[in-house]
DNA sequence: CAAAACTGTTTCATAATGTGGGACAAACAT
DNA sequence: ATGTTTGTCCCACATTATGAAACAGTTTTG
């Protein structure tokens, strides 16, 4: 599988132009990126060309230019949480060996929108694209537990509680201090309620003005999961949703 | 000036895939663009090492990848504004003749966070960087008229209305109705009341919470500006600035 | 105020690099 | 089963990118 190398090195610099937000001249990049300076300033000049890169007023540093965000803005949330989740889903499956996920609140309901396999002979099916109650799974409880009062108290109100599995709260009146511990311990865990021996994990995602926007959850068997090293899971989950956050705050503001 | 291909190429197919947010192939790509399948095929597979695109699980489409979104969450928002603000700073400054800028509020400031520069003999001074006070500046009139009622009494409460020009407002009493006007018609204007004998137009720019973030002015000597034209004047700006906060907000959520 | 050290851009010979035709395999539709 | 699409691979060809060095502008230094 060959590749093309002129645009390996385009991304390098724009790597590069990325992490020096007031701007960087073309000597200082050839540095970095251990090219020389004419092919920098060519590399630099197209980029430019094409919007990726501007240079500042009276001056030849550049920056990021206005493509890259025309690009990215045509891209739905969905999938900008997908991509920037990528990298953490991934990583997360590595480290725990289990299925990692990705879900968002819709409406009243659950919607999973990427999920990154392990290597397990036994594993939770795929159900990217499906939706489920927001009572019964991990990440819809986590959902609820952050909503504000009203909405998780409409839900409360108007959802018939409906029985997935032995586990599932059918009681409002039960459900409802388990979504305060929820919220309190900042993650969300399942055994047995969407469905007889499957077991999760979730945590959360939140935007710049501090709503849940997306969590970030954790499957398997419950024979399995989380196992004994069940603190270790749990904070590898914590610190890949307060990373998460971080980016999505970073590029909302 | 030479221009590298190979990346102006990358660059028209990741417009392309931008453009089609469930994912398109390679062929599809090949026609969009008018290169070669195996070019594309080429050009994709490099894009996909880079991570600037992303195959969709369990199928060979293309989507918009993880690497971009990271590239510019590495950007501080202001920069963001100004990529985002450039083309339609240029685009105004080349349809009415005068400069134009790009403001955002800085505590009880106005901080001027870009200038696009027109071809008038007599014209405004280049702005960037500097800072001034909300009462007596176009965006800052702006800013306090959208600005929360809380957030604009405290300021009228306890900041000096200090003259800066013949016109301007020193009194708090005075200042509020014309608060208030700018907020019901959407812009702001000024005139002799920063400078003597400057005039200036400001429209807002919201993010998806409504709150204003910043302000795209256009000024110019009063003699000459707004002119015969003002109806046209401010359309064109009023139209930049709603294009503007759909932007934001698609790229925000 | 000139010399020195830096900046970024341009030129140009070289060959390395990217190109596209076509063959191939794999998936899908008929 | 055949036919039609998909994406990838191979390879000869020359177009295309490359880097050394020279160049032209700026800023720093003495």
């Amino acid at each position: 599988m060959s590749t093309v190398q002129s645009i390996e090195r385009a991304f390098a610099i724009l790597q590069v132009v990325a992490a020096h937000p007031d701007g960087v001249g073309v000597t200082a990049v050839s540095q970095q990126v251990e090219m020389h300076k004419s092919t920098v300033s060519r590399l630099l000049a197209t980029l430019e060309g094409v919007g990726a890169v501007a240079r500042l007023p009276e001056s030849n540093l550049f920056r990021i230019g206005p493509s890259l965000l025309s690009l990215i803005s045509q891209v739905p949330f969905h999938q900008q949480l997908i991509a920037l989740a990528s990298p953490f889903l991934h990583q997360l499956t590595a480290q725990i060996g289990e299925d990692s996920g990705l879900c968002v609140p819709d409406g009243d309901q659950v919607l999973q929108i990427d999920q990154v396999r392990g290597q397990q002979q036994i594993q939770v099916r795929n159900w990217i694209g499906e939706r489920y109650p927001l009572h019964s799974s991990v990440a819809g409880k986590l959902f609820l537990a952050f909503f504000a009062e009203e909405r998780r108290e409409r839900y409360l109100r108007e959802r018939p509680l409906i029985r997935y599995a032995s586990q599932t709260y059918t009681d409002p009146d039960q459900l409802r201090p388990h979504l305060l511990a929820i919220r309190q311990h900042g993650y969300s865990w399942v055994l047995d309620e969407f469905a007889d021996g499957l077991a999760g994990l979730a945590v959360p995602i939140f935007d710049s003005n501090n709503q849940i926007v997306a969590a970030v959850t954790i499957y398997g068997p419950s024979f399995r999961f989380p196992g004994d090293n069940r603190a270790a899971v749990l904070s590898l989950a914590l610190d890949a949703g307060r990373k998460m956050t971080d980016l999505l705050r970073q590029s909302n503001r």
